[in-house]
RNA sequence: GCACCGCUAGCUCAAUGGUAGAGCAGUUGACUCUUAAUCAAUUGGUUGAAGGUUCGAGUCCUUCGCGGUGCACCA
């Protein structure tokens, strides 16, 4: 908080490099406020342009051209600091768009400016005003006519040109990692804009965006370990949410139709490259379609987003281009296993069956036959779906919530959309009748008395709520971090959350 | 949880068991069209931590910490 100059202010266990380094910027922070130029006094700056916008708006101005003579003022981060002898500096402000090349002259500025630009560390935040103009190297430059220290950058500023290369630290740091990798802020930026995206298209077609509660007496609607946290006034044990669906199908009993909550998911589960501890999912639910309205819809909706984000309906993802032209590709579930693996479906249907299949396959053996069906198609399926594919007319056996198909009771009205090896959404039709919840539910409770304790803890309420009565409804599940992670080329979850967990060092 | 890999200057990286180095950044100086600016000089180290082996450890061994990847677990 002090004006101090000393060292000895700085947080502990920094090395004598680093307290040498942080002090000649605390010796260039007193100089600037020995001139009258406290950066962090100052509470504002008119911007009236960013980056980006002055690179594409005279992308054709010439080098021989007479410059525009209109002034427009750009803030941000100063990296990139070329000096020329006492008269002149080149520099680069990197604001939210991207970077613009300055250029400071001592016959422009002023001399008293020009010394002030002097105590410049790279990392400070400046703001710019002047006109533009092409350097005779080709690139637009602001002719700097002004110019305001808005904050000083105390710490050491990384290498500029390698970026951080230690993930650990971009991780627990990441606002250092976002300051000089305009790749990583690309990432988030594309993020934001695929939220936008989607959250927009739902409610163009008449979703009602729904906030349902994260923290629950309990925790259901998937099979998952949840958090736990307490209520102190309450005192009350409380999970954090592993899903949004029941609560969003209380609101298709209470009548609003179509709802979506792009929410905050907790799983208390181990950490991959394709999973973290908190997700983000978007749960949609529309009453009165039929699973073909709810593929048609996924379908559009990733269409529609990979357009808006690319420009282009391929997606490049490590060595391979995925195409999100329509229609994606098809496939029974059933159909996948016999193509690829010569699987027939009598014998999968058959827990014995299987079981010897897993065995001939040279894979450990399941507890039960959902999950050996989920290992067969994990090794046999999965790796051959590269391009968007719609994986339909799933076994009963794995989908406890879904309608049985009409007219095969073997089966359910679900599908899941893989891309790049992993899948992506999850839908099926929601069971309605409450009976029949009521059953799965028993069901679920004697699962969970043989231990597994990632069954859920049956919520009556739910099944109350079905004896109102729920329209027919399809139901669909979309992993946002997935989808910008295969939009953005990331092989790993954490590099498209901007704060991944980390233990305490 | 198991296995493997990594952790060296502010950053990026070197260093057969034998004097811990380079580039960038920093500091000083030169340069008023530079852009990874250039040129000259120069500062900077508890090698993740603690033990051990050895005449001698960044390097070998043990334990621990943190991270990454794979497997297991898991939609």
């Amino acid at each position: 908080m002090s004006g101090s100059s000393s060292p000895g202010d700085e947080p502990g266990d920094v090395g004598k490099r680093e307290a040498e380094l942080r002090a000649a910027r605390r010796a260039n922070l007193a100089a600037l406020r020995a001139r009258g130029r406290d950066p962090f006094l100052e509470t504002r700056f008119d911007v009236t342009a960013h980056a980006s916008e002055l690179l594409e708006r005279y992308a054709n101005l010439s080098a021989e051209e007479q410059p525009p003579q209109v002034t427009f003022s750009v803030a941000g981060r100063l990296l990139g600091l070329r000096k020329m002898g006492k008269g002149a500096v080149w520099a680069d402000v990197w604001d939210r768009s991207g970077r613009l090349q300055i250029y400071v002259r001592a016959d422009a500025v002023g001399e008293e400016a020009f010394a002030a630009f002097d105590a410049l560390d790279l990392g400070d935040i400046i703001g710019v005003s002047g006109t533009v103009f092409r350097s005779k190297k080709g690139d637009l430059t602001l002719r700097v006519a002004r110019f305001e220290v808005l904050a000083k950058s105390l710490a050491p500023t990384p290498d500029k040109w390698h970026g951080l290369g230690d993930v650990e630290k971009r991780y627990r740091q990441r606002y250092v990692d976002l300051m000089i990798d305009e790749r990583v802020r690309r990432i988030f930026l594309t993020r934001s804009a695929i939220v936008a995206e989607m959250r927009r298209f739902c409610d163009a077609h008449g979703f009602v965006e729904c906030e349902t509660p994260t923290m629950l007496h309990v925790a259901g609607g998937a099979a998952a370990r949840p958090f736990r946290t307490h209520h102190n006034a309450l005192g009350l044990d409380l999970d954090l949410r592993i899903a949004t669906e029941l609560n969003l199908k209380r609101l298709i009993v209470g009548g609003l139709e179509r709802v979506y909550e792009i929410g905050r998911i907790w799983r208390n589960e181990g950490i991959d490259t394709t999973h973290n501890p908190e997700f983000t999912m978007l749960e949609l639910y529309a009453a009165y379609w039929s699973l073909h309205e709810m593929m048609d819809f996924n379908e559009t909706l990733f269409a529609h987003v990979v357009e808006k984000v690319h420009a282009s309906s391929d997606v490049k993802y490590g060595e391979r281009t995925l195409s999100f032209a329509r229609p994606f590709r098809r496939m029974a579930y059933f159909e996948a296993l016999a193509q690829w693996g010569g699987l027939d479906r009598a014998t999968l249907l058959d827990p014995a069956g299987a079981a010897r299949s897993l065995a001939e396959m040279g894979l450990p053996p399941s507890a039960t036959h959902a999950q050996a069906l989920d290992k067969i198609f994990e090794r046999v399926v999965e790796p051959r779906l590269i391009d968007p594919t719609f994986v339909y007319d799933y076994p009963v056996a794995l989908s406890p919530l879904a309608k049985r198909k009409a007219g095969d009771s073997d089966l359910v009205d679900r599908y899941e959309l893989f891309a790049a090896n992993f899948e992506l959404s999850n839908a099926f039709t929601e069971l309605n009748d409450p009976d029949d919840q009521r059953a799965r539910f028993e069901a679920q409770i004697e699962e969970r008395k043989r231990g597994n304790d990632e069954v859920p803890a049956p919520d009556w309420d739910f099944v109350t709520a079905l004896e109102y009565g729920m329209p027919p409804t399809a139901g669909i599940g979309i992993g946002v971090d997935r989808v910008v992670m295969l939009l953005t080329g990331q092989q790993s979850i954490r590099e498209v959350i901007l704060f991944p967990l980390q233990r305490p060092l």
